[in-house]
DNA sequence: AGCACTGGGACAAAAAACGTCCAACAAAGC
DNA sequence: GCTTTGTTGGACGTTTTTTGTCCCAGTGCT
């Protein structure tokens, strides 16, 4: 049932909006049993005049009957109703739950698609879908836009599609090296998308493990000095979510660093810092890049994760406060809102 | 599936409509390769503008990648067609049916809902509800609707809801006592009808099993000839569909006869009319009302009847060459059809 | 009888869809 | 290299649809 939603969806975007619309207005006559068209439009916040339209439609498929008295549900519509509940159900649920992650951390956008990444491959294929989505919606033109690593990211450069806008824009990793490997680096995300999306792109090589000495050298390097700059004049980031202590392992963080962020309870990882459960910054990989100053002023800092296993920390880094934008799968936000509650 | 389809169809009509004609184009997109705008609106039958809007909505969604040479599917929209595929199978194997039918029959319009009415009562239902439907786009104003008795009839008087031009029609049985029981007759039918529309009716009321002395006083009674010269009048008949044995042996037609259908082998029954395989009046029930030659120059001859045992008895009142609407289910269409081939 | 509703007709204004051009560009054939 | 044929995307007037806003003739309840 899901699987024809999201089908359908891609063939007819508004689909879903207008059976919210249709149902909520089916619903209320049924509750209301006699009901006037004006008394109805104030009800389910329709103007006068729209909602005449909608119920004459209603009329016109035998749902509602009309007297001069008012209307009433009719034995198709009231059978209509109990057939539609499950798919309703589906329809809101999902919207209600992005409502609430959304309000809760104040959020721009909160997308949820249905499933979980880590059960599904699909559902993953979904959220990079997603993401590509709202980045071509969110998107200017000559846009810098910074992006990190990940095999979420990668999903997401995947399903990136030219668009009028992005020929302009640069695509730039958020950091360097972050000890990934390669394809899922954040350079080579960042040049797949430009090459997706028909934009450009600027890259920036680090040496993963970088000492303290090496690290200030590298800085005095103009060239380098100078694509970092670059990279900070960025107003968009898309970014993955991690679970800490998977990332430290993957990245083969060395012992006492692991060994502290254990005891400090961390959670998260993303653009390379980790948080605690109540968002707090604990530790921040040694490379160069954005600074977690520039993400805080960003115009739009999108996270994109999914899968059960990521609902806490998705939530931690929610907590954080700076982000404006989040693309997850249904498993992770009812991790996430169970967190809330708890 | 068919259960999602069903119920979204009522909500968006036009659903099926638009998914059709987006994956045609999509499609078409994808065998050509790469293809321009004027070719492609050529190919599918839509004029440049209307196309460029669905091109320019399918670029939005990521489907479709275009360039200045022309426009090719993307990633993301062959996956969409791959998935799309079995339900567009559905989408389309019922239209196909439908138009196969109808230009086979020289039919105004064919309307098949999914389903077995044999098997599932969902469908049978479905089956009154797409009856009512089209009756209630035929109708037009102060018009006399005759109509024959049947379980399927009564479903379709069942579903039938009050709309504005048929506040003023007259429900009438087409013909007078079938021997039908009392909830199935058509007097019963016509005036449900009447009440779920909101028209008025008038009954003929014809004992069962008439005497031919009977009949000629009953001819007489000028009350009855009124009567009987109204329902002539009427433009628009609906009626039931029966296997022609099963329908001898409820109405308790009389063991001569029956076995004088047999040998004739009759298939089909309907308005009191007996057809055999080729379409030809075998036998008439003796009773008033509508005569063959009243159907003949109806405006609207409404057939409706449904699951796979009436597939051949819809085919032979079909050959009598004289429907211009047939509802019914797909196990029925199916039988219809492969009756083509053979 | 009066009141607070009702649906539906009417009509102008705003918006969207559409048909029809044209300019700038790409690719293929010659 | 040039022509021809195809491409996209912009522009614009026309037509169709949607929307906002009245008003009128009813209906049901008190």
């Amino acid at each position: 049932m899901r699987e024809i939603l999201d089908i359908q969806k891609q063939l007819l975007p508004d689909l879903v909006d207008t059976m919210k619309k249709r149902y909520t207005i089916l619903h209320h006559i049924m509750v209301s049993g006699l009901v006037g068209r004006r008394t109805l439009a104030l009800s389910v916040g329709a103007t006068e005049r729209v909602l005449r339209a909608e119920v004459d439609f209603l009329k016109e498929q035998g749902l509602i009957e009309v007297e001069a008295s008012g209307m009433r549900i009719s034995v198709s519509g009231r059978e209509l109703l109990e057939r539609l509940e499950p798919l309703v159900k589906d329809l809101f649920g999902l919207t209600e739950l992005e409502e609430r992650i959304r309000s809760h951390f104040g959020l721009k956008q909160v997308i949820i698609v249905p499933g979980d990444s880590d059960v599904s491959p699909h559902t993953k294929k979904e959220l990079g879908r997603a993401g590509a989505s709202v980045l071509r919606k969110l998107v200017g033109e000559d846009e810098t836009i910074a992006v990190t690593g990940g095999s979420t990211m990668a999903e997401v450069a995947y399903h990136l599609t030219p668009a009028t806008p992005m020929k302009g824009c640069w695509f730039v990793p958020a950091r360097g090296g972050l000890g990934e490997s390669v394809e899922l680096q954040a350079n080579t995300i960042a040049s797949t998308m430009a090459k997706k999306a028909g934009g450009r792109y600027r890259l920036l090589h680090v040496p993963d493990h970088l000492g303290e000495d090496a690290y200030q050298s590298l800085m005095q390097d103009s060239h380098i000095a100078e694509i970092i700059a670059f990279i900070r004049g960025a107003r968009i980031v898309v970014h993955g979510i991690g679970e800490a202590m998977v990332m430290a392992r993957r990245r083969k963080v060395d012992p006492e660093t692991t060994e502290s962020l254990r005891r400090d309870g961390a959670l998260a990882e993303a653009f390379g810092y980790y948080f605690d459960r109540d968002g707090n910054i604990l530790h921040k990989m040694p490379t160069i890049g954005l600074r977690i100053e520039d993400i805080h002023c960003m115009d739009h800092v999108i996270g994109i994760a999914g899968g059960k296993s990521k609902g806490e920390s998705i939530a931690s880094v929610l907590k954080h406060g700076h982000e404006d934008v989040l693309v997850t799968d249904e498993a992770a936000a009812w991790e996430v809102v169970n967190r809330l509650l708890s």
